[in-house]
DNA sequence: CCGAATCCTTTTTGATACTG
DNA sequence: CAGTATCAAAAAGGATTCGG
């Protein structure tokens, strides 16, 4: 087993995770995913909005920041024009059940 | 199943998960679990603030948060006089394998 | 060396107002 | 309604300092 921890220098993988994570733990952010991941579709701005109970500007700001990482798939909504969907991306979606289970942690845990 | 995304009130548990998401989140807070569980054995101050690379300030910081949450355990160095050692508690152990698996996430999604 | 207190800088958030 | 711009407040980080 690769013992890492008695290296001096630090491991250079963590720099993109860290870069990651930094997004991921904005506020809401994790939540955002999570809220896709359960509904199984696409949702609409107020529709997450409501969900993760935060400021209009916060979820603006964290679905482009979650679309531009390739997180998040921004698209036509078909019913209602003018508006946009929101959803996975393949990418996002292997990520989901990782969160899930941190949030199973947290209920059980109960913190 | 449950499709409580369907409900117009948020799921009461959340309040509780984004509590503690909002300690992990912080700068080094998931890192510095990851390092004590990948070494696999109490570590001193110096050590870990070398791991994570970051100001003294924020690890102490972040390991008093970490251990009022009783995810830290903090006791005396055996070796040195006058230092502490930390290490995971059993709550946290269980939580440190996702934490990997969101650590391999990243690699393997290269972000 | 270990780690916390102070103090200052940067980042993030959210209320409000605004546009299509 | 679906977002975005602006701006003020709050939160978090880090350099320095200081005491064991």
């Amino acid at each position: 087993m690769y013992d890492y921890i008695m290296e001096n220098d630090c491991d250079p993988i963590y720099g993109k995770v860290d870069e990651l994570l930094e997004l991921l733990t904005k506020s809401k952010g994790l939540h955002i995913l999570l809220i896709l991941h359960k509904a199984n579709r696409e949702l609409g701005f107020t529709d997450l909005k409501r969900h993760v109970e935060s400021a209009s500007t916060t979820v603006s700001r964290r679905l482009s920041e979650l679309e531009k990482y390739g997180l998040v798939d921004r698209c036509q909504n078909q019913t209602r024009p003018n508006s946009m969907s929101y959803a996975l991306t393949e990418k996002s979606k292997s990520l989901a059940p990782i969160i899930q289970s941190m949030y199973d942690w947290c209920k059980v845990n109960q913190c």
